[in-house]
DNA sequence: ACCTGAACACCGTTCAAGT
DNA sequence: ACCTGAACACCGTTCAAGT
């Protein structure tokens, strides 16, 4: 008896249950336009989505729940690609030379898909640090980047991925029009002046 | 005659034009129950600001044309408090400890009224970098702060206010549970050593 | 000159009825 | 099993009617 309720509940609660081919596409098709249509403007209305998608509200909210398991979906996609570069980046470059560059490679993301992010900040900001949970593909790539450059002596030891992501958070507060070159280039200068201060090699 | 329209048009958009008392008394009522309701959630509904402030819809409107004037009028008024106290802090101090106490001041606040800077976030990023304008009275204290600094060469010559509002953007990321006051601190010493790289003394 | 509150528009979410 | 779209709830904004 007990098994059987076991058996079923884990049923329900497969995430890796086979879609039915249609639901399927439904499901990509929705995630493909939330992607357009977020970058543009981060309060695009979710009726909007689910009509350029060709799919009726119903089937909306059955793939997700709420915006904010949208906007999360979209978001950690999108995120994934750049956390990704972060290991080839360190085989073909010296340490602080990749970590450098990678998170020029992150403010020209963030630039580009500002509507997205912000998107992101409203939908998570109301329910504390659920912000984190978009991030957490950022932190493996951190992780790594930060640890080749402590080795290096190139970043004072003790550096955690919560730390850096602190530190470069103004990234997603720069306005994507006006000099955003100049004004990233700066804070990101800052934020490895403040990695270095206290490594073994100066 | 030309002259007639400019006056009437003066008059018109004068800001100083005094109020009649209840006016007035309504106005300071909206803005005080705003703080109570934006601080303890972002997303609080204006019609139950409106509702708590004994006004009616209309005279909301009258004196809020939209949920951003009424945030950035809440918002700026309590960042000025915090920035009035720049001053104070390097009459007493080193200009070092100052700066870094100042921070440490900024942080309290940002924790404190947490909700009210996600409904400045939220009200304000959609529409490029209006966020800037909520800090405006935070770039007079950080001149004050980072131009001691320099003299004393304590901060390398040539940071600007906006480098400094990006570099700490962290704080405004920080969960207001969970163990912030160590975060926060980790964020602060990052940014002090970024501040300090390249300066005379060491 | 200022206030009130009903009315309107819009968007997120649900659900009965379909295939 | 999955889909549709009308219906509902909620909130921001406006405006005709009052004092």
């Amino acid at each position: 008896m007990r098994r059987k309720r076991d058996a079923q509940a884990e049923a329900e609660t497969r995430k890796d249950a086979p879609l039915r081919s249609d639901a399927q596409r439904n499901r990509e098709r929705i995630l493909e336009v939330a992607l357009a249509e977020l970058t543009r403007s981060a309060d695009a209305p979710l009726s909007a989505i689910a009509k350029k998608a060709g799919v009726g509200q119903g089937t909306f909210y059955r793939n997700f729940p709420n915006r904010e398991a949208l906007v999360l979906e979209v978001y950690r996609y999108e995120v994934q690609q750049v956390a990704d570069t972060a290991a080839q980046l360190l085989a073909t470059r010296a340490p602080d030379r990749a970590l450098r560059e990678w998170m020029d490679r992150l403010a020209q993301y963030a630039m580009a898909k500002a509507g997205l992010a912000d998107a992101m900040r409203r939908a998570t900001c109301s329910r504390g640090s659920l912000a984190g949970l978009g991030h957490a593909p950022l932190t493996s790539a951190i992780t790594l980047l930060l640890a080749a450059n402590e080795e290096a002596g190139t970043v004072r030891p003790g550096v955690t991925p919560d730390d850096f992501l602190l530190a470069i958070a103004g990234l997603w507060q720069i306005d994507p029009h006006s000099d955003w070159q100049a004004r990233a280039a700066r804070l990101l200068d800052l934020v490895m002046d403040g990695l270095r201060a206290g490594a073994r090699q100066r």
